[in-house]
DNA sequence: CTGAAAGCGCTTACAG
DNA sequence: CTGAAAGCGCTTACAG
């Protein structure tokens, strides 16, 4: 029995000749789509798209026969203490898999975005991973095209496109800090949280609600403050709740980072931690073992987020499909020094 | 007048065919050198190898004309947090140069290194920023032959190569740190020193012995411990110190990491810092502007010398000569609240 | 807007 | 160990 004319050839080994040749145009048209010159009718351009993408086509030479595989890692910015462990991960799957990891930051300026995309198409990146960044949905739309997969960690939002998302268990682990704090009697428990646009901001909110409420403790709303997971953040989000009427004794501070600057607000004002404090985090930044005390948080596997990624984008690549379109990684309390059961009332 | 034609041509526009002709082969033969495959005399090989390196060879193809370029970064390994600031710095200056980062870590395994070579060669990459990072001398080769150009940073030895080298002041900043502290009043200044093979190390160890000699302070063997860099380090070499028949009243740790570890076996000794002990670290990390309290520390500008080191490699790799083989960037004291005058004897 | 033709840089059998 | 020949995937004028 003949093979099937119609099926796809295998994912990467496709060349524009065939391309064309099911097309029903020639070689150059299919030359001029894939480099997105403008002389093309738009008919013909749909048409050659869909079977571009239909057979996973990616651009090769008889010069360079096996280029080694590339994966794109972005983030918005550098800065960002967990970067680096989202990074190992990668590296370290990416390797294993014989890919080079291009890691690049796009600084939320969307002029760069156009330029990054130039530069992903030029280096001819066999997959992009993207952490809690806004790729507008043209560009999206532009990797869909170049048949470069997409997978998106610790997304922002709900992706409205068919992209894998690869998250933590935010909501669990905002639950499990807060009953910590409760389970070592605490009742006015202060909250710094993260920014409400992102999506794992509102489920770690939700978890310290849902903990109070399953306790019977009343939310009051004056408990809660916004941050944005930078230090100092949490520096003026502590200070704020200390000049309540009737402060906290306890925090959960939605980032690590956020914990280390209340730790840093509540040192300035001569208070100890934990004796005067709790405190518990999110993240367990390798850092955070050597806080003054070492600091009580939630784990995120960033690593292991990292290597997944690389593994979904891979599957991507080889033209299938991925075990599940949405996954969170189990989050887990870590208890270090900086949680104790409240202060009693003299 | 005619172009002289043994000139090189332009770095990085040179195709087989013209080395052919200069070497008096055949094309397929230098298709074969640059492969290296084994089926070439020595004595073809070594003559095309030489025109290869001379005209700063590098495969393209008529297919990809203008690959983007692509720099590697290479690390011993990915869980030092002063990676990220060096990848903030590479991939900044290489995304203003339009190239692309590649970082990744060689573990130490020799074996890797072999196969991170396959990797390099197979993505054509354009040059190679290694940090701290004993690639073997073999390996340091094949990049000449490839004709890939190589910087190093923070140099762990005096490279026997004529490899451009970018470094910090670290004996200026050791001698900084301990003038600081003898500033301050102290006398009995304890030194948690880094491992004694890198270079780095022992120029801030004798930055540490040359700022007390200035001072008149006799030098007290007994005052210095060794360490590694980790935090765990700090912490058994600040119990050694506070073991002492007569303990310091201040210390250096020779990086932030040795600090952190320091004032944790001080917390859990119940001594306040700087009350009882002033501490001063070596790299100024983005977090310890956060730690409890914040650390007094050398400034190195890691993200500088990433920077550097990109327009380093890309002079080389455009066949120009580096400003200076090896360049130091200057390291700066930066007081926070780990230090003060030692208490009173009372 | 499209294709036939020429050409690019490189590689792979093949023959010696 | 080496080269003449054929071929690969892709691109670039050129003509219509």
């Amino acid at each position: 029995m003949a093979a099937d004319e119609t099926a796809p050839a295998p994912r990467g080994k496709v060349t524009i000749t065939e391309i064309a040749r099911r097309a029903g145009v020639s070689v150059p048209t299919v030359s001029r789509v894939v480099n997105g010159r403008s002389d093309v009718s738009p008919a013909t351009r749909a048409r050659v798209e869909d079977l571009l993408r239909l057979h996973g086509y990616r651009k090769r030479s008889a010069a360079l026969p096996s280029r080694a595989a590339l994966l794109d890692l972005v983030f918005n910015d550098l800065d960002s203490p967990w970067a680096v462990e989202i990074i190992r991960g990668v590296e370290e799957a990416a390797h294993a898999a014989g890919a080079g990891t291009v890691v690049s930051a796009i600084h939320g300026r969307s002029g760069d975005a156009g330029e990054w995309m130039r530069n992903l198409r030029a280096r001819a990146s066999d997959g992009v991973i993207l952490v809690t960044s806004a790729l507008e949905p043209p560009l999206h739309e532009q990797l869909r095209i170049l048949g470069v997969p997409l997978v998106v960690v610790d997304p922002m939002g709900s992706p409205a496109f068919d992209t894998p998302t690869i998250g933590a268990a935010n909501w669990s682990g905002g639950l499990a800090a807060t009953e910590h704090l409760l389970s070592l009697g605490h009742r006015r428990i202060g909250l710094i949280a993260g920014p409400p646009r992102l999506l794992c901001s509102r489920a770690r909110f939700d978890g310290y609600r849902a903990a109070l409420e399953a306790a019977g403790v009343a939310i009051d709303a004056s408990l809660v403050v916004p941050g944005d997971f930078h230090p100092e953040s949490g520096f003026t989000g502590c200070n704020t709740l200390l000049d309540l009427p009737e402060p906290p004794t306890a925090l959960f501070a939605a980032s690590d980072q956020m914990a280390l600057g209340a730790i840093e607000a509540l040192r300035r004002r001569g208070l100890r931690v934990p004796e005067d404090m709790s405190v518990v985090g999110f993240d367990d930044l390798p850092e955070v073992r050597w806080s003054a005390p070492p600091l009580t948080t939630i784990r995120q596997p960033l690593a292991d987020m990292g290597q997944l990624a690389v593994r979904t984008v891979l599957r991507l690549a080889r033209g299938e499909r991925p075990d599940s379109p949405r996954v969170e990684l189990g989050t887990e309390l870590v208890v270090r020094a900086s949680t104790a059961p409240p202060a009693p009332v003299l």
